[in-house]
DNA sequence: GTATTTGCAAATGATTTGCAGTGCT
DNA sequence: AGCACTGCAAATCATTTGCAAATAC
């Protein structure tokens, strides 16, 4: 994935901070703040929490990045892409997308509640199949 | 409700803050600590914040209360019902319950990611009836 | 060259903790 | 009576802000 482009379409300026965050985001799927700074910090050993925070936001703010809230953990961050949900294990915290199909969820909670939907968002929970195999 | 009775099928023992905290939350139907807090000052006005938390996370220990994630926003807590999913509006805020058939879909998906499901955590986001009508 | 971004330090905000006193059962 | 709960104050943790120097375009 070129972030150099990525950044651009969304009307950023392109520094090497910002590529660094994008790379590390796509490397881990999901991550949160904090796990992401310990990551930057291997590559960038001057870069500080407050440029990483008002990054975070500025990537929000053009939808290149969205937030990602699993109850009772801190939120994560993913790189926009097809509307998706996700699975969490309860066991190992491995935590992935699955590309179900959205849309006709969408609509038809659309026309069971009069909502006129725009989005979701969906995390089911449970045991991994490796998981289910390490009883 | 009876909120004493609720309290002490979940081995909590019953005092006025914890009586006050699900008498509001269950007036609210979702509510975040800080209004939470105002409210109860109302009525307890040496209730500390301290307090609060305390409960809250007591009486989410033993799955009396559920903690809802809505994205950008502080979590919200409403008293554990029978499996359900949410609505946003993004025009008015208003935040309500929607009984969908979780359970098949949970189903579903256990089918399609061989997790072995045990819950899920569903926000959908849109426009409600009124401020469609209000435009 | 100008506007934006960075990194620091300080400020703010949210949540947690320790402890003495009080209240529940 | 004994243990759990409350409220206060202080501690901790997370996030934001202001600003001077550096960098992108």
């Amino acid at each position: 994935m070129n972030y150099n482009i990525l950044l651009k379409e969304h009307h950023l300026k392109v520094t090497p901070q910002r590529l660094g965050i994008l790379s590390f985001m796509h490397k881990a799927g999901h991550i949160n703040i904090e796990d992401l700074f310990t990551q930057l910090k291997k590559e960038f050993t001057s870069i500080s929490l407050a440029t990483l925070y008002k990054n975070i936001h500025a990537m929000l703010g053009v939808e290149l990045l969205k937030e990602v809230q699993i109850p009772h953990e801190k939120p994560k961050y993913e790189i926009t892409k097809t509307p998706h949900a996700h699975l969490l294990c309860q066991k190992c915290g491995n935590f992935e997308d699955i590309f179900l199909d959205v849309d006709t969820m969408l609509n038809n909670v659309a026309k069971q509640s009069n909502y006129e939907l725009k989005e979701s968002s969906i995390i089911y929970s449970g045991i991994c199949p490796k998981c289910q195999d390490n009883h």
